[in-house]
DNA sequence: TAATTGTTCTTCGTATACACTTCGTCCCGA
DNA sequence: TCGGGACGAAGTGTATACGAAGAACAATTA
């Protein structure tokens, strides 16, 4: 109440520090900054028009967060997403988010199935005007709302780190494989709706169960170096 | 091996800020920053012998993996693992260690397994003693071995990262369990070793249902405060 | 050619300065 | 007496500078 507002209040202000960790997040999963690159700390700074403060705290977090690697005395570089440990992820993100799903079913009120609902739309929209950025993005949007449906904070920001990174990983092979995969969202979101926690972890599982598969065809691939 | 030497000479340089992050790590799961207290830079800096820069640094890793809270132009204060979410951390790790013991189960070699074995031995013996607070060192030190053997670096990662706040809301009532609890651990070491990776799973199952449970007893009593 | 030296770049930690918020206190007026 | 605003202290956010130490790389010497 109270609270809450001085907390909006105090809270509006947005610190250099965060704002540089969003761009850098940003600039790694885009693929500006690629996998290898030395990230010292004047380049970034300069790179984003602040001081090194800034960029130090937001590097820090950035390693904790495994964007970035920091060698002592050696200064950071991008980290590298083995295609290896692609497995891995999806095997995490399995537990998690079929948690997720069946948690959001059971917990799900009117309002946030219509939050999902109207996602599902935009998102049936932007694939029929072919416009897969927006799909793309429409995709990771349902899937965090689902996350934060299930109410539980940890199971949240853990899964959300780990998709940020599966996005890294995939940016460009999940742009094309989100339209596919709208068909299991509804589904997803059906089940949700239900109530039926089981089914819903079905669904979810289903869909991950899909994405892994996508993502070890295009895993080949790999990244692309400089 | 003069590569690695000279690697190995330059690791070994603990930045200030890291140790500054588990100087305050560990004070904050000892309960020597209670919840809620206040952390200003310049005390903390005070506190550790530092300047403020390292200080912020480690301030903000811990923000990132949930000890403190950082409120935008108001500084830091000690986060307050409230008993509503303990709950939800034993359900993303009911999600998380099932599956590390299913995958150490499927990937334990025999160095492993005698390790672990070494480590029920030596809380047997702890027991024994009466020593509560090595029983709780060992306790970790067989959770975290398992997670490193299930060989999936974000499992291991994210559930360490979970177990120390497991640790820090129940630093006294886990110890106190600790013992009780050991037979738990020789029949998830014993089905890690078969490797059954159903029965691996089931095993930490049970293990982290009792945990639950214990833990669900305690808290009510809180933090006391010192 | 191989080892050594020297130079340069960068990080790491410290120190300082200052704008701006927030918070508490005190004083004044109703 | 009580409410409200002025004022100052405390603390964060950001920038900047500087010295020490390590790492990388080129140049020099044996």
């Amino acid at each position: 109440m109270a609270e809450d507002l001085r907390d909006k209040l105090g809270a509006q202000h947005l610190p250099l520090r965060d704002q540089v960790l969003a761009a850098l997040r940003t600039a790694i999963i885009d693929g500006d900054y690629l996998p290898g690159e030395r990230l010292t700390e004047d380049r970034l700074a300069e790179d984003f028009g602040v001081s090194r403060n800034p960029v130090r705290e937001a590097l820090r977090v950035a390693e904790a967060e495994g964007f970035v690697v920091i060698l002592p005395r050696r200064g950071a570089v991008v980290a590298s997403p083995s295609s290896g440990t692609i497995a891995d992820m999806f095997a995490v993100r399995e537990r998690l988010e079929t948690l997720a799903a069946r948690l959001a079913a059971e917990r799900a009120n009117p309002t946030d199935v219509a939050a999902l609902r109207a996602l599902l739309e935009q998102g049936r929209e932007a694939t029929q005007r072919q416009d897969l950025a927006r799909v793309a993005e429409l995709n990771s949007m349902l899937h965090l709302r689902i996350l934060q449906i299930s109410g539980n904070p940890w199971l949240s920001s853990i899964a959300k780190s780990l998709y940020l990174h599966v996005q890294w990983v995939f940016r460009l092979g999940a742009a094309e494989r989100a339209p596919h995969s709208w068909v299991e969202h509804i589904q997803l979101v059906d089940a949700i709706e239900s109530g039926d926690g089981d089914r819903a972890e079905r669904a979810a599982l289903d869909h991950l169960d899909a994405a892994s598969a996508a993502a070890h065809e295009n895993a080949e691939g790999g990244y692309r170096a400089r």
